[in-house]
DNA sequence: TGACTTATATGCGCCTCAAAAATAAGTAAA
DNA sequence: TTTACTTATTTTTGAGGCGCATATAAGTCA
């Protein structure tokens, strides 16, 4: 913290106030790709783009609180896993005036995408296509009909870094099973692998590494209503 | 961004404006051991513990400027690399006033540390003692005397986290080169690999892992000034 | 010159893991 | 009832990475 000199006897008032806010993704998998819930905004700066649902941070509110109140007021969403992601604070990302703001990652399973759609129907639900092959570009962020949503602000920044954070933490660590209901098969499991990664794994490979991981284990219930061989249904045991 | 129609129309005066500030991680590898920077504070609170050198960040400043502003103010230093790593903002972690952080991580070679050491007298260096075989534990913070040194505010915190960053880094990127000086033996680098995990390597192993990554090239110079048999000297040549 | 120390190179066995092939368990159609 | 079809699951095989041990090289120092 803190110029110490500076700090100590004077008055607080003589240095800057920012405006400080938190900005949510909201992410999860649907039909075999990656998605994040966004807002469209009704006016001036960046009207008819959508945006990243967020808001002020309060003078007594830590900055987790901010992000759960958002996650709540915004998207009806109380126990999702929510991690921090970054904190961007160029001083001209907002035209109006400075404000910093700290950016969340929330994982949601398929049932808080559909619940989250329902509490706020101002909700869209936006694809993010990966580009094929390579991964390292930007991807575009499509709206339902498959249309390139324009992002206000810095948002498609905001969302590139999500996508590549949890990229990156897919193969050591549970980001996975946020993304799935409680029970799933390791086909699932695989397709959700495959769409963050954007790209195919082997099957068996990818099974006897999630298996051996220890994370999951079998229920003894299987799959139905399939028209072929059901899977078994596994859940997550949690990590060791 | 923000609450949208909030944002668009009223008084932007109306909602809360907090101190924002960055804390700098200085570290680095000295006697083979991780360490870091420090500023001892002089007045209250936390008077006579060790502190992160820091300051508020600017109305018309990005948060990247001001991390380097202070890396030259407080430590003389220009040219390092430097990485946002995570910004703190509970209410009380300032007994005075609500202050956010936005922490960064400075990774400082052999000759930038002595630099910072000389340009600012008032910096100590501190050793990160990692508990021997445990590394989820917190890491011990000593003074040059070997002495428990205590941080002011949640700075121990940040400590912890810098270190588990760089530690969870180590292996796939390219953070260990930024720790040595530009020529270097493969001796020092598994060094500075074995300091940042806390525990020992394989030589044979490492060697071959480092070469086959193909980031070093070998220079066709030797150490010179040794009691035995000298080393190759290799430079760093860049990740692809 | 020979002892000593550390760097460097090589060989071996174990474990991990990717890819392919083989087998199992359902449904749908003949 | 049988056969074709689809997908799940298991087994096999081979390549590569890594830990460990050993052998050799290149300096200093007594």
């Amino acid at each position: 913290m803190a110029d110490i000199d500076i700090l100590a006897g004077e008055d607080p008032d003589a240095y800057a106030r920012l405006s400080v806010c938190v900005d949510i993704v909201l992410m999860g998998v649907r039909k075999g790709a990656p998605c994040a819930l966004l807002l469209r905004r009704g006016a001036a700066p960046f009207a008819g783009h959508a945006a990243l649902p967020g808001g002020f941070v309060g003078a007594r509110e830590a900055l987790e609180d901010a992000a759960r109140r958002v996650l709540r007021d915004k998207a009806g969403l109380l126990d999702v896993r929510c991690e921090q992601l970054y904190t961007f604070g160029e001083v001209a990302r907002d035209p109006r005036r400075r404000i910093v703001t700290v950016a969340w990652l929330a994982l949601l399973a398929p049932a808080a995408i559909e619940a989250a759609l329902e509490a706020n129907p101002e909700l869209l639900c936006a694809t993010l296509a990966v580009p094929e092959g390579d991964c390292s570009g930007d991807s575009a962020v499509l709206d339902p009909t498959g249309a390139r949503l324009p992002l206000a602000f810095d948002h498609e920044q905001i969302l590139t870094l999500a996508l590549e954070r949890l990229r990156g933490k897919l193969d050591y660590t549970a980001v996975g099973f946020d993304l799935l209901p409680p029970f799933f098969t390791l086909r699932q499991l695989q397709d959700v692998h495959e769409a963050i990664r954007g790209s195919a794994l082997n099957k068996p490979a990818f099974r006897r590494r999630m298996i051996d991981k220890g994370w999951i284990t079998p229920t003894g219930t299987r799959e139905t209503r399939t028209s072929h061989r059901p899977a078994e249904l596994y859940r997550f045991r949690g990590m060791t």
